[in-house]
DNA sequence: ATCTTTCTGGAACGGTAGGTCCATAATTAT
DNA sequence: ATAATTATGGACCTACCGTTCCAGAAAGAT
């Protein structure tokens, strides 16, 4: 019955990922939302609520995209070459040389963590099952549990702070040699402790 | 000759950049510098020219005091438990729970990296010459040139993500074992290679 | 073809942003 | 005391923010 909506739903979310991504929650304004995603204001209003109920589902989307990411590599390949395919996303591959907009959770975590509480937790959580599957990987490889807690602990930080130097646009060669490091210690840290484990 | 100016320039400088490193620089309004710093908008605008120089000027203060905290530490402690300060200082220390802003340059680089490339690219440099004073003792700590290059870019990461970490609240033990994971590896690293070094 | 329902474009809203301006207050030099 | 100079408070400006609202267009059901 009446007239159906004219837009593509998940299409003007992927959209709005993307600008959200790249520019963050504030310098984000509506009329740049509409301009992307390709509606007017009241079927925004009407689809959405408002922007930060948008924001939440970007957050999400942007977030699940992030951990269905990790969990194919993890049933693809090695371990450790699972978790390190994840740290050099966005550094070798991607053709477009500006397209260096970190990690989205990241960004949100450092720009409203004083202004909202509620989002800056919510990508938080996101993080946090990231890291749980770092943790999983890394049993995978043969770490045992305390240890691969810890060194999900470590690879987390690392992580975030390769997505700080991300958009600082330091060059690829030197970001995947700062990740090559980050993942040389771990390495022969679960090599040394657990020797058995030749391969990871 | 005529009359003087009646506030404190340093002193409202101190509570601009203690507000920018809370909120970062779009959260923070005109109004609530204002307020803050005690001062009229005449006065501001005569004394600071606009907000984004009164940002300029922050940040080089923030970036002077941070390396002039390292390089102390430099000068009174052996070369890897001066690093270490740095990197756990406003983790046990802070009397005030809230006090978790993590870096304003961290902050400053992610918040603006597609919003003000200037101040980007500003907050950038300073972290580099950080990252050059961790090279400094490392080189102190017997590390060979390029291992201390190396280590020191790989520690200037872990740094950014330590201080997104903080913005998150994480528990500060939880903050204090994933530093004294990366330092380990670091340490074990130069003893490795340079065994003549035994004490750090 | 008509009725009903829903979506859509655009005008309009109050609020606030950063920035300008000017009359006035305050100070020093003479 | 007066003149000259500069700082100050506050009104004012334009522009844009996120949001609301309504008249009208479009589509399904009968």
């Amino acid at each position: 019955m009446s007239r159906p909506v004219e837009f593509d739903r998940d299409q003007a979310v992927q959209k709005a990922v993307h600008l959200f991504w790249q520019r963050g929650y504030q310098a984000t304004s509506l009329t740049d939302l509409l301009d992307t995603m390709g509606l007017s204001r009241s079927s925004f209003y009407a689809a959405f609520g408002d922007k930060r109920g948008l924001f939440v589902e970007c957050l999400d989307v942007f977030a699940s995209r992030n951990q269905a990411l990790l969990q194919r590599a993890r049933d693809r390949k090695p371990p450790m070459a699972a978790l390190r395919s994840y740290f050099e996303r966005n550094f070798g591959q991607t053709s477009d040389p500006d397209l260096h907009f970190g990690c989205m959770l990241v960004n949100t975590v450092i720009e409203l963590a004083a202004i909202d509480q509620g989002l800056c937790d919510l990508a938080g959580q996101h993080l946090k099952t990231v890291q749980d599957l770092f943790e999983a990987c890394l049993g995978d490889a043969g770490a045992e549990p305390d240890e691969a807690k810890q060194a999900a602990a470590f690879l987390m930080m690392v992580n975030e702070g390769a997505r700080v130097s991300d958009r600082q646009r330091i060059s690829i060669p030197d970001q995947l040699a700062r990740i090559n490091t980050a993942f040389g210690y771990v390495e022969s840290s679960i090599a040394n402790r657990n020797p058995a484990n030749a391969q990871l």
